[in-house]
DNA sequence: AAGTGGACCTGCTAGC
DNA sequence: TGCTAGCAGGTCCACT
């Protein structure tokens, strides 16, 4: 579910709320994608510090050391001051003397994790192979093009695998090619300087609109305020298979990259 | 070393 | 109505 305008729309939503809250107590569903790794009642007593993001992950951190968090699939934080008895989709519970930060994950691929720091394991871990922030002043088209220098695979899915830019899941690749013209399947490394300088400006613009919207609501995204974002109706290819093109009406195509689904016009979208 | 497919897990929808 | 197959916003890991 949540990609970057997704997961900063979240942290935006609550991290004013929870700054120099004190924790009170950790709740724990069912099991996450990894352990939390400490001890729940050790963040008892702890002062929340401000929420920050790199890529998909958000980084809350504490006093000592912080919990680093992915909303997987089908994650949602929910910042409540009158809680709700947990549902069976619960699975993180942070009382603080603020409120409640809920993760609610029906699939669990999300996580919870602790760490000492960010530039310790587990965190570090985590976050070694990240690529460029697309929203901050350093990316540009000569980032993309020295990132995707030698990698054969699909455009598409370099963007998806994170390594070269974070944050671009898969409404947003479909989007940003779109924007740029550029076939999903055209090889990387084939993307010509000037084509990645129209890819970095997609990426940037896609991603500023989303986030304009409070981004997408699919089926059940909502922000720590609970409030579902808007910019699924501005989609020009993801979701519109066989749809007229909104620029030429040549009808959207569907195909399947790396088991994602990947929509684009056959007609606007060139392989350079 | 880059690329690929499988794995994790639940819920919803379309089609028979 | 009820079953099944297919699909879903991510990304790690083992293997070639």
């Amino acid at each position: 579910m949540p990609e970057l305008p997704e997961v900063e729309v979240t942290r935006q939503s609550f991290a004013a709320q929870l700054l120099g809250a004190r924790v009170l107590d950790v709740r724990l569903g069912k099991p996450l994608r990894w352990p939390l790794g400490c001890a729940p009642e050790s963040l008892q007593g702890q002062t929340v510090g401000e929420a920050c993001r790199r890529g998909k992950y958000l980084w809350l951190p504490l006093d000592r050391g912080g919990l680093l968090m992915h909303l997987g699939m089908s994650g949602s934080l929910r910042y409540e001051r009158m809680p709700q008895p947990p549902g069976p989709h619960d699975h993180f519970d942070l009382w603080t003397t603020h409120g409640l930060l809920r993760l609610h994950d029906p699939r669990r691929f999300g996580a919870v994790v602790w760490s000492q720091s960010l530039e310790t394991d587990p965190a570090r871990k985590l976050l070694a192979a990240l690529g460029a922030e697309p929203l901050e002043p350093g990316f540009d088209g000569a980032v993309l093009h020295a990132g995707l220098r030698g990698r054969r695979l699909a455009i598409k899915q370099a963007l998806l695998a994170g390594d070269v830019v974070v944050g671009v899941g898969n409404i947003y690749a479909s989007e940003a090619l779109f924007t740029a013209g550029i076939d999903p399947r055209t090889p990387a490394a084939r993307l010509s300087r000037p084509r990645c300088e129209r890819l970095a400006q997609a990426i940037r613009e896609t991603l500023r609109r989303a986030l304009a919207a409070g981004g997408s609501t699919l089926r059940d995204f909502r922000n720590a305020q609970g409030h579902g974002g808007a910019y699924q109706d501005q989609a020009r290819v993801y979701g519109r298979q066989g749809l007229p093109c909104l620029n030429c009406g040549t009808p959207i195509r569907r195909i399947v990259q790396g088991q994602r689904s990947t929509y684009f016009c056959p007609q606007c979208q060139t392989r350079g």
